[in-house]
RNA sequence: GCUGGCGUAGCUCAAUCGGUAGAGCAGCUGAUUUGUAAUCAGCAGGUUGCGGGUUCGAGUCCCAUCGCCAGCUCCA
């Protein structure tokens, strides 16, 4: 039961967390400060209300339980890391300040740039401002008298913000907190004395409005929960996290390695990652051949002219590696995209309505010059290999197509053990110019994609508006790594631009004898080898299932007497085409046991004078440990039958 | 690209105020011949990312450069 006192001071009981009331009429003019606190589960907790244009007030509890109340908590933290800032540095600057995900940030303009070495200062300035115990409190003014009151403390950013953003009868509301007072929409815990602990975690450059060309501000980051342990668990578990970063595990495993010899961005598989590589590329081919996919290989350079009639090379000049000019005047660009070269292949024949669709794949190597603050281990890359495939087909065939590339991305997520990812459509934005092609084939695209998300029930479906390629809509699979940063991985985008007259005119004899032009559609289930990979190992921990892991099994001998017996059981399993190796080393078990963990083989092969003379082995996996003694035909058929199931 | 931080042995990390660069693991050699998460001993391993400067003396301070990391911007 929640008591719940209201402004006119009575007070009434909910069994509910929010609930919403009347507004009395005199509330919202002048001062209107929270006046709410309950108890839930025998704790105080506080609450805030904010006023929406119909008057009515929302009341907002806080529960401590749901992730809006550590929000509010957060955004609060925020104000009052601000309003520390401020008392210990002179000339302060506040930008925004809300709150992501796992805490708050506020960007700042100060004097002098602040390290984390000013972070001690400014946490014990809010443990002091704790301790006062000041509420928060709303007040609500006309845009021209914010500005005024901002001019007055000198808030220039924010009174370039509402200039900018707002007409001059919009209200706007502040926060005030003792001699601090701040542009804030709200809402706020009611006093600072429900921050059970917080912690500033890391500063760094983000620009003014999210503009490169403006200038640059200072964003400190920091976390809060209601108490220390909640805040502790969360410290422990990004130090767990960090273990399963890509970086750390492909380095540990010799999965892959970048040299900047070679390059920055450049990835070189190392022999156990191009293992795990080819895995993948031989399961892609599997489902290629199933699902009516014919395959091509075609060159990593092309002529720009290529690059100049699909209308790549003028959008992305920047982030392409420079073209290489040739004496005779020609020039070529290292490819950043297969598209226009599956164009080509396409373009060699006639085409009949009845070769429709015809789908072009391709393990296709692209190269992009990403700014060089963007490059992320596998992640973020400046040379990768997509999965790619392009499907030219008639317009009614729009649907069909569409929703079997997503249904293959399903399933080839489904069968890494991809539960928790998000489907992300993104269209355009109608009021850029950015954008070719016309607005009734944008629409019919658009149209057709949601449609087929919407049948298909995909999950976390989410449409974003200006995210759209220049030529077409897509439909993005994004997952998030050990970090809680988004990646794209498996994508499917329709084109009604590229086969078009005005780009590469492609065309295919419809049964009416006349030329059409064909929609293409781009898809890649995985992406890229080089992010799929770095996602993957953070997926599975580099914990491979069977059928991925680099080594499978390996034999390990409990003394040298028993070396020729492993060798001619390493001969079997290689037979079979299972990845085996043997550890013949001078150790104990215990010891060969123990490295064969760490390493995260998946099996062990235990041999002695019993399994020799049996022809068995005492089999051990990396989950349950020991399995017992097993007839190695039996160990054979228990693993090829996992490897084939490519089981978890 | 921008802002900030960080670069010490193959890896993970030490090195007080500026005073002869150290340890564990890995590697190599030898002993040991082992039954389910580390056998013992020895050896070797470095122009402290690279280049300048300050200083009697620089891993440490300053400048420049390369790379890495976080965030921002970008992502066909």
């Amino acid at each position: 039961m929640l008591k719940v006192m209201l402004p006119d001071g009575s007070v009434r009981e909910y069994s509910g967390c929010v609930t919403v009331y009347e507004v009395a009429s005199d509330i919202g003019a002048g001062l209107a400060r929270a006046l709410v606190a309950g108890l839930v589960d025998g704790q105080l907790v506080g609450a805030d209300f904010k006023l929406p244009d119909d008057g009515a007030v929302q009341l907002r509890i806080l529960t401590k339980k749901d992730s809006e109340s550590l929000a509010v908590l957060r955004h609060s933290t925020a104000h009052l890391m601000a309003r520390a800032i401020m008392r210990l540095y002179d000339n302060v600057q506040l930008a925004f300040g809300p709150t992501v995900e796992n805490g708050f940030y506020y960007d700042i303009q100060t004097e002098r740039n602040l390290t984390e070495d000013d972070f001690p200062k400014i946490e014990s300035e809010m443990q002091n401002l704790i301790k006062l115990d000041e509420p928060f409190e709303r007040i609500e003014y006309s845009r021209d008298e914010a500005v005024e009151i901002l001019n007055g403390i000198g808030q220039k950013l924010k009174v370039e913000h509402l200039n900018d953003a707002l007409s001059s009868e919009q209200k706007v509301s502040f926060y005030r907190q003792g001699e601090f007072i701040d542009l804030c929409r709200g809402p706020h815990i009611p006093s600072p004395k429900f921050i059970g602990a917080f912690k500033l975690t890391s500063i760094a450059g983000a620009y003014w409005k999210g503009d490169a060309t403006k200038q640059q501000l200072q964003r400190l980051y920091g976390t809060a929960f209601f108490d220390k342990k909640e805040l502790d668990e969360h410290l422990a578990q990004i130090e767990e996290a960090k273990k399963r970063d890509h970086r750390v595990l492909g380095k540990q495993h010799e999965l892959f390695a970048i040299d900047s010899r070679v390059g920055q961005g450049l990835i070189l598989w190392l022999p156990k990652g191009a293992i795990l590589r080819r895995q993948l590329e031989n399961f892609i081919m599997e489902e290629l051949v199933k699902r009516g996919y014919t395959t091509v290989n075609t060159p990593v350079i092309g002529n720009i002219e290529l690059y100049k009639t699909s209308g790549h090379y003028p959008y992305y000049a920047d982030s392409q590696f420079p073209p290489i000019k040739m004496q005779d005047g020609d020039e070529f660009l290292l490819r950043p995209m297969n598209c226009p070269h599956h164009v080509v292949v396409y373009s060699q024949k006639p085409r009949s309505y009845r070769d429709l669709p015809v789908r072009i794949a391709e393990f296709g190597c692209v190269h992009r010059f990403e700014q060089s603050g963007e490059l992320n281990g596998m992640t973020r890359v400046r040379g990768f290999t997509q999965d790619d495939a392009h499907i030219f087909c008639m317009p009614e065939q729009v649907e069909d197509e569409f929703r079997s590339c997503i249904d293959m991305t399903l399933a080839v997520l489904g069968t890494m053990g991809f539960r928790d990812f998000e489907v992300r459509l993104s269209f355009r934005d109608w009021t850029s110019d950015k954008y070719v092609g016309s607005a009734d084939n944008w629409k019919t695209a658009q149209t057709a994609l949601e449609k087929v998300c919407r049948e298909m029930n995909l999950p976390n479906l989410e449409i974003v508006e200006g995210e759209a390629a220049f030529y077409g809509p897509k439909a993005d699979f994004v997952v998030r790594d050990c970090l809680g940063r988004k990646w794209q991985l498996g994508t499917v985008q329709l084109d009604y631009n590229l086969p078009s007259p005005e780009r590469f005119n492609l065309e295919y004899t419809g049964s009416d004898n006349k030329p059409h032009t064909p929609v293409m559609i781009h898809r890649a289930p995985l992406g890229s080898f080089e992010r799929f990979c770095g996602i993957l190992i953070e997926h599975f921990g580099a914990a491979f299932p069977l059928w991925l892991a680099p080594e499978q099994l390996r034999i390990l001998t409990v003394s040298e007497k028993f070396n020729n017996y492993a060798k001619s059981l390493e001969q079997k399993f290689i037979e079979k085409n299972i990845r085996v190796t043997t550890d013949l080393q001078n150790e104990k078990i215990g010891a060969k046991i123990r490295q064969a963990r760490l390493d995260l083989v998946p099996y062990q092969a235990i041999i002695g004078a019993k399994e020799a003379e049996s022809n068995t082995i005492a089999l051990r996996n990396r989950k349950n440990g020991e399995l017992g003694e097993i007839p190695v035909e039996n160990v054979i058929e228990m693993l090829l039958d996992e490897i084939k199931m490519r089981k978890l």
